[in-house]
DNA sequence: GGCATGTGTATTTTT
DNA sequence: TACACATGCC
């Protein structure tokens, strides 16, 4: 029987649908229907009788997974697609160690941490230990746990990575060794798992014996996209979940790595065939995504790339419009020409939806943003500062996750600051008195300490209904409040004396998941008032909040899920949601990755920004830069623009009149890349600050010669 | 001693 | 803008 999803597939495609069973390599280069091969193969399998519910489908982000299951529903039998499994590594990790955790000691009730919560704890960690004293240079919060991700997820020991990728740090290698050792113990304790663990225990549980076996025969096949943009861990992962059968499919394309800085490395790829023997090899070259000028571009872009395995990318999109390269005066005109070019677009007849802007670094777009604002202009923006990461956010979530995890250090802590006349200090007496902190280090046999987690341990919340805390006085009645807050949330009575006259803590009596939400922000509002400057922005985020809650029943399930999956939205300039249909899209680079639009434009390509600054320093990092370049460009199906601001102002010292320095175009338009380029001027008569035309050309060259001083 | 507040500085990309 | 550190206030 010939399916209808063979139908559109080219001779590769088919061949890599139509697999059979072990292990395949699909190397697909950019726009060559990669998502559809996956998506058919999906379909094939379910076709062929491979029951959905055993197929796991490993994606970089939520939404790839949740499209890819979507399209393979329409092909497949409606339901069978909806129970295959699919996600991310770490909410796959997730879903499995609930299941299976016990059989490596594990807690089923873990909480998931992100980033932040967990620089916080070293940075508590570091404080507690004193081990920064004297030390001016130690490094900051972020920088340990970048050392220690690194470490964790390149499987490297903590002198190679600090010798390798923070030599600046080697120093002060025995105080981070002691934070490091300080910080997995108190995860451990207090059953919190950060990313990192979230691969590292679902590694070990592949490996855990009778377990191990369990959770890898529980997939048939496993089909794993992106796979240029895994790291040794990663794979170390599918090696233990193919035990028995070896019925795996990868898809990635090495031109697109873009994610070494976590620790991903091409190595994979490469190896993927010598890791499974009698792997087949498909390769996709032909691009349905862009025409061929833009497709040309591109690969010229990457023919100068030191490293590079033959791909032969052709399009049959025969076009004469080539790639358009405009150079504008400074940041205030490439906005205005990008601005005017969308409009433009839209009006003979391409819909925002259809159009982007991308660049290299979150904050390259802020001035666009508000001038979007300014014109009316809808979009939504992807990557950067998430919704989550917003202060005000991990606020309300600090609450849901004490209720959740009583032993969540980090979360009291960042709670217990809020109280007037609350600090560091208080805010650790006021954790033993809850008992939050179970501090004993005194060493006690891993099988006792099994024992002691099982046994119910007085919870934190039932010593703070008891009255256990006694806050400084400037916080008495604040703290006296969010003890009726938290109590009500759980369904406990406090009487008026302050004694509890029903237990909580049980389920039944708990309040639905948006209800506790709203008496928490309730008793939250008045304090974030006074704490920060916008209330009004930040209350409509905490609204958007409780709108999310209302999908959920259990609250473990919407904390983690906001972890593991946060919504990309900057509610800063948008409107009121849902009214606009038509918005564009603003977004990183990275987080474009597997997106394509109509209209494509990419500012700020100017050395310094594409590469940054920050990825200079060795040839790896400047290869990884111009992938990314690559991938920018590759997004575009018509039209492509690229922009190149000829001036940067100094944001430095209040007035920011004359003090800027001249930039050079991107270094990945080569002379040999250009002509492939039409090229543009966006300086015009509207310009307000006109262009100096006493501006002497040997200034300029100064400039360019200073700017090349800095960096060389 | 411990908290609030001011100042200088560096600032990528994300699960 | 957020972080790390210094100073001043109770």
């Amino acid at each position: 029987m010939s399916a209808k999803w063979l139908d559109d597939l080219n001779p590769s495609q088919r061949q890599a649908v139509l697999h059979g069973d072990g292990p395949l390599l699909i190397v697909a280069g950019a726009g060559t229907g990669k998502t559809r091969t996956l998506v058919a193969r999906v379909a094939h399998l379910i076709d062929r009788g491979v029951p959905a519910d055993r197929i796991l489908l490993l994606t970089f982000t939520r939404r790839a997974a949740a499209e890819m299951l979507t399209r393979a529903g329409r092909m497949a039998a409606q339901d069978a697609a909806g129970k295959v499994w699919g996600g991310t590594f770490h909410a796959v990790a997730n879903r499995l160690l609930r299941i299976y955790g016990r059989g490596i000691g594990l807690s089923q009730d873990f909480t998931v941490m992100d980033q932040s919560d967990a620089s916080d704890m070293m940075n508590l960690i570091r404080n507690d230990l004193g081990v920064a004293k004297g030390d001016k240079r130690f490094p900051r919060k972020q920088t340990l746990l970048a050392i220690y991700s690194r470490a964790v997820n390149a499987q490297e020991n903590l002198s190679q990575v600090l010798e390798s990728q923070f030599p600046w740090c080697k120093d002060d290698a025995d105080g981070i060794q002691q934070i490091f050792q300080e910080y997995t113990r108190r995860k451990r304790t207090s059953s919190i798992l950060d990313y990192d663990d979230l691969l590292l225990f679902w590694n070990i549980l592949c490996k855990a014996p009778g377990t191990g076996q369990t959770v890898a025969d529980k997939f048939d096949h496993i089909l794993v996209d992106e796979y240029q943009d895994t790291n040794s861990l990663q794979a170390e992962i599918l090696l233990g979940m193919r035990k028995t059968n070896k019925n795996i499919t990868v898809v990635g394309d090495d031109a697109q790595s873009i994610y070494s800085f976590r620790a991903a490395t091409v190595r994979n790829i490469l190896d993927f065939p010598k890791q499974f023997p009698n792997t087949t090899i498909v390769t996709l070259e032909q691009n349905y995504r862009s025409i061929e000028p833009i497709l040309g571009a591109s690969n010229a872009v990457m023919s100068h790339a030191t490293e590079r395995f033959t791909k032969n990318l052709w399009s049959k999109r025969m076009s004469a419009q080539k790639p358009i390269l405009i150079t504008c005066m400074d940041e205030r005109n490439q906005v205005d020409a990008v601005c005017t070019n969308i409009l433009a677009h839209h009006e003979r007849g391409i819909p925002l939806m259809r159009q982007a802007v991308l660049f290299r670094a979150s904050h390259h777009s802020d001035m666009l943003e508000v001038e979007l604002a300014r014109r009316n202009i809808p979009f939504h923006k992807f990557g950067g500062l998430k919704f989550i990461e917003a202060a005000h956010i991990k606020d309300m979530l600090a609450f849901l996750r004490i209720l959740e995890n009583p032993f969540d250090e980090i979360s009291w802590f960042r709670i217990l600051l809020m109280f007037d006349g609350v600090g560091p200090r208080s805010a650790q007496r006021l954790l033993d008195d809850l008992g939050v902190r179970r501090l004993p280090p005194p060493p006690v046999p891993a099988a006792a300490r099994e024992q002691a987690v099982s046994v119910p341990i007085e919870s934190p919340l039932r010593r703070l209904f008891a009255g256990q805390a006694s806050p400084p006085p400037a916080a008495r009645e604040q703290f006296e409040q969010f003890r009726q807050a938290l109590a009500g949330c759980m369904g406990a009575r406090l009487g008026p004396d302050g004694r509890v006259s029903s237990a909580g803590e049980s389920d039944d009596k708990q309040l639905p998941l948006p209800a506790q939400i709203e008496r928490l922000r309730r008793f939250y509002e008045p304090i974030f008032e006074k704490l920060y400057e916008n209330p009004a922005i930040r209350l409509r985020d905490i609204e958007q909040l409780e709108q999310i809650a209302q999908g959920y029943r259990s609250r473990g399930r919407f904390i983690t899920d906001l972890t593991l999956d946060p919504p990309s939205s900057t509610s800063d300039f948008a409107q009121p949601p849902c009214l606009e249909e038509d918005w564009m899209t603003l977004s990183t680079i990275h987080s474009a990755k597997g997106c394509e639009w109509d209209v494509v434009h990419i500012i700020h390509a100017a050395d310094g920004m594409i590469p940054s600054d920050m990825s200079t320093g060795s040839a790896e990092e400047i290869e990884e830069e111009r992938r990314l370049f690559h991938v920018a460009m590759t997004r575009a199906k018509d039209w492509l623009y690229i922009y190149f601001p000829l001036r940067y102002y100094w944001k430095r010292g209040g007035n920011m009149h004359d003090r800027h320095s001249y930039a050079q175009l991107t270094r990945f338009i080569t002379p040999i890349v250009r002509p492939l380029f039409e090229e543009q001027s966006a300086f015009t008569a509207q310009q307000d600050a006109p262009a100096d035309p006493q501006e002497p050309t040997s200034l300029q060259q100064l400039d360019d010669w200073l700017k090349n001083l800095w960096q060389g």
